[in-house]
DNA sequence: CTGACTTTGTGCACGCGTTCACAAGCGGTA
DNA sequence: TACCGCTTGTGAACGCGTGCACAAAGTCAG
């Protein structure tokens, strides 16, 4: 169990859990270890920069409406958080707003695009191009937004060259060529569970830091490499905890529960 | 702008914004509003719920290898945690462990299935049958995990009536009838971005209260329906923000950089 | 029955993220 | 130029979630 550490996504924070060996070098309570140099803007909160994103959107969305200048009342609202949340989010890239007009639509975006790292483009690959892999890499969302998807795996003999959104299918087995030549920085994982973790040191294997895991399971990668995962099963029991919770409310409120069981 | 808030999803916790309408009762700080009763178990952390969803899973895939107990230790390298986490999480739900030995795998499959709602079935219906909706409809995945899958819903006249996955799909316009005959509680949206409010709107009038959201777009509902998203781009562009970050650190230790600006 | 060992459950402290509240700053107006 | 109103940017407080560390509680060997 050398370098093993849980995904990064999800709701709440996910603090390192501890140093990955040397468990404690000196039993001194740590303070700064950081050299204060290159300490620049990387204090951005991992929520932040969720909602960053997603501000971008918005941003793209209103300059499409020919908008100039917003406050930050007005982003907040469309984007779905109050505007003090919104500015602190804003202040940790800079201070590009005019107190008193707003900020400059086109200023923000490129801003966000810039910390962001959506100025340069970043090439994705999809492993497993069975029924999700198929909508990804035929979705036409990716491209568009700076993230052409230009690679495609299966193990599957039969999907090998056919191509899919216009891009071939290639082996598995020439992951760590093809993702080279193609600058791959992204690699998104649509496979079967059991065999997520062997794709996944595949993609680690062939150079790539960053991994999009579809699968239900919990990827094992070096400390060099960042996982995000999508769980809808996770999603849709979350929301099925707040039917209950709704449930139990609505009983506990009328009385009606006997032993912890709503009696209908 | 009756009722808007913010999703609930993503990182961070999003704690309800202010109160939707009579913003201020009165000017006193406010104390422990809840009367106390009906103050059972509610108090588990949405963060906790996430994964006490993947714990479940791991369980039972434990399970399923004729595991009969399992350590928080164990189960928390599993699931990607740390024991102690894992513990609290636990806790919240209840003591259900044997100190000195560990959790009964059934007993705690039991216990958070039934903290998860998940004793009972939730009817899913999917809303917007195209890439993704394909994806989803055809998935097995769900029905196994006890969200079957019983309504599929588009507006493109061609799909009406075409089986998808076993299920034929039926018109956005028959939404409230077909919704009410299934007992659907979860509604998933797959339209393309501009179709999402007014679909969600169909859906919270058809009384379904939980969304899974799957267009770029932030919903507005009223205060009693429950959604969470599931933003892809997001997903890849906080990726994006990890390489360069990445980047920036190697130029930074390199001393290789021009105004910010890295030379290659 | 006793004692040693193992693992749970949790009080507490710390740190991060959110929210509040207001000074600072800018544009418009007289 | 001086004033006024509006909006940004942020210091500071608050609250929540995480991680630590240990007492409590159980098992098992002898
Ligand atoms: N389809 C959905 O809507 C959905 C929803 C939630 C989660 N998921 C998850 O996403 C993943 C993919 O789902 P799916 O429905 O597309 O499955 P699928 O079975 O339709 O497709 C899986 C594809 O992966 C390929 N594959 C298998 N092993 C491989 C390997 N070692 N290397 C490369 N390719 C390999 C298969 O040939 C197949 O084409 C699964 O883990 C599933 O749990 C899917
Ligand atoms: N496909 C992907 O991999 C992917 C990835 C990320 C996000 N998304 C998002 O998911 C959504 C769906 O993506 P897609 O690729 O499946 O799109 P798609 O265009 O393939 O499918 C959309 C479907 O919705 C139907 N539709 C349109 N308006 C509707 C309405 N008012 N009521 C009911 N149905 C309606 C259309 O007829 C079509 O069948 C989009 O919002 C997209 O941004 C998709």
């Amino acid at each position: 169990m050398a370098a093993q550490r849980g995904q990064r996504n999800g709701v709440g924070g996910d603090t390192p859990p501890a140093p990955t060996a040397a468990e404690v070098t000196t039993p001194i309570p740590r303070v700064a270890e950081v050299p204060a140099a290159r300490e620049r803007a990387r204090a951005i909160p991992e929520a932040a920069v969720a909602r960053l994103a997603v501000y971008l959107r918005v941003l793209s969305a209103m300059q499409e409406q020919g908008a100039g200048t917003v406050s930050s009342e007005e982003l907040a609202t469309a984007a779905g958080v109050n505007s003090a949340k919104l500015r602190k989010d804003l202040s940790y890239i800079g201070s590009y707003g005019t107190r008193g007009v707003g900020y400059e639509v086109a200023v923000l975006i490129e801003e966000i695009e810039r910390i962001l790292g959506l100025t340069r483009k970043h090439s994705v690959a999809v492993v497993g191009i069975g029924n999700l892999g198929h909508a990804l890499a035929n979705y036409g969302g990716f491209p568009g937004r700076g993230f052409p998807v230009s690679a495609l795996f299966d193990v599957d003999p039969d999907l090998v060259g056919v191509p899919v959104g216009g891009l071939p299918v290639d082996h598995i087995d020439d992951i760590s060529r093809v993702c080279a030549e193609r600058e791959v920085s992204i690699g998104v994982i649509a496979t079967p569970p059991p065999a997520a973790q062997t794709v996944c040191d595949r993609l680690v294997e062939a150079g790539v830091q960053c991994i999009l895991n579809f699968a239900p399971v919990v990827l094992q990668v070096p400390d060099h490499v960042e996982v995000r995962k999508v769980d809808l099963a996770v999603e849709l029991q979350v929301l099925s905890f707040h039917v209950a919770r709704r449930a139990d409310d609505a009983a506990a409120t009328n009385g009606q529960q006997v032993n912890g069981m709503v009696v209908s």
